[in-house]
DNA sequence: ATTTATAATGTTGTCTGACAAATCCATCAG
DNA sequence: CTGATGGATTTGTCAGACAACATTATAAAT
């Protein structure tokens, strides 16, 4: 029984997907607000000719495209920051699938180190210095300092001002985690590497810290080289499957 | 009537979100692999010990993850390349906000430039050179050249031969798309501005050609600096709203 | 026996109706 | 004016049914 009262939906695909389009559409034409609540699922149906299953199915999909939220009771509004999934394929934990993930990380690491020199505020200068001497501390103690170490790129890559590169570094750094752990669990090269790091560190932030974008840029590109370097000296077979944190689901 | 036959999702958030967390472990871990098909809907509510539609939610949620595709009549079967969403602000049309843009694109191009120059195949070589030749055509048509542009771009990500630098340069050239055509609809300046970006190029391909990466990657610099320069002489009243294609959802 | 139609079965998509759980709102008591 | 209370609203879940499509088994025909 389908009427289509107000619109009709272009026939042949999903009925929810042909709603969830229309809706989309309103909100990223800005039809429909930021915070704004849509109307009920009955009152869609009804507008649209369609059965409550359908409606939900398509809010379902808006939901999950992070552009509406629902409160049981309340209704649902549409997100105050309505986002765009960008679906990217999960990256194996080969080695040459861990290079691959490198490259991509130098090409926004240097950049944002760029940029970080650029226009660091004194605040965010100082967060890349507590940054920095958290992995010291974390050394010191005999851990790892992987977390460290990814707080520490993360204040530079905060301090380009340009969220872009932190989203996608955050989202990246997930599958890094381990593979840098790894390196980083060798025994016998261990201290050598750490003393390496610190140092490429400290290069990197000196560059920021005076404004100088071109060496800030050159420092993060020769610390990106150099941890290729380092992670091909990890005996590969322990890069094996990235253990599932749970938390890489987008729920 | 939650009885919980094999698992007991922990109560007290949403049903289908528990459910669809399940689901993605198994997936994530490989216990389903890709191309298997998944337990039917009415199989996995007795399991779970919940109705059909729950089982559809979750369903719904892991589809639109990307993780499983559903046929009609068939069933649900895990993605052949399982895939997480990474959810990104949608960015807004004003000028500041597009240079971020450029600032992103302009730290994937460059290195691209450098892993093409380092790795590119003959026939990548190849299909570089025909994309410059088609802005060239499209210019002398007449036209703005935006399409073809991107396409020439995408094809120095191609050669990098590595997937990241597509996935991303693709997702946001949609944003960029808008922006660039303002700059060459400036009817004033277009010549000039056609001309310099063809020989920009141009110094891209010949460096890529002859696998200098440091001369491929400053050129590509430069030539996103200058495209940085060429927007920001472009009315800016003329960067309205981003155009919806309809074609920027993910479904 | 092999191939081709046909029927039977299984599965997802949609419809309908109902109730539970949470929220919102108006009314009323103090 | 404040706070409690009850009813109305709205999303979440359940249940059962049919439609649309796919797959598989069966029968027919050559």
């Amino acid at each position: 029984m389908i009427t289509n009262h107000e619109t009709q939906p272009t026939r042949g695909v999903q009925l929810s997907e042909q709603v969830a389009r229309q809706l989309t559409h309103a909100i990223h034409t800005g039809e429909m607000r930021p915070g704004e609540r849509l109307p009920t699922e009955a009152a869609l149906g009804e507008r649209y000719g369609i059965s409550r299953s359908v409606v939900r199915e398509a809010i379902s999909m808006l939901r999950n495209a992070g552009l509406v939220t629902s409160r049981r009771g309340s209704g649902s509004f549409v997100a105050e920051v309505p986002t765009v999934a960008l679906r990217l394929a999960i990256p194996d934990p080969s080695l040459q699938s861990v290079i691959r993930l490198l490259e991509l990380r130098r090409a926004l690491e240097v950049e944002a180190a760029r940029l970080a020199a650029q226009r660091r505020t004194p605040s965010q200068l100082r967060r890349i210095r507590n940054a920095m001497a958290d992995i010291d501390e974390a050394v010191e103690v005999g851990a790892d300092g992987v977390d460290q170490d990814m707080a520490f790129h993360r204040a530079i890559a905060e301090a380009s001002n340009n969220t872009h590169f932190t989203a996608i570094i955050d989202f990246y750094n997930r599958f890094l985690h381990h593979a840098i752990t790894v390196t980083r669990t060798n025994e016998s090269l261990r201290e050598t590497f750490m003393a390496q790091v610190i140092e490429e560190h400290q290069v990197i932030v000196d560059a920021i810290a005076q404004g100088d974008e071109e060496a800030a840029a050159q420092a993060a590109g020769r610390h990106l080289e150099h941890a290729e370097w380092r992670l091909r000296q990890a005996p590969t077979d322990l890069l094996e499957r990235i253990e599932d944190t749970g938390a890489d689901t987008p729920f």
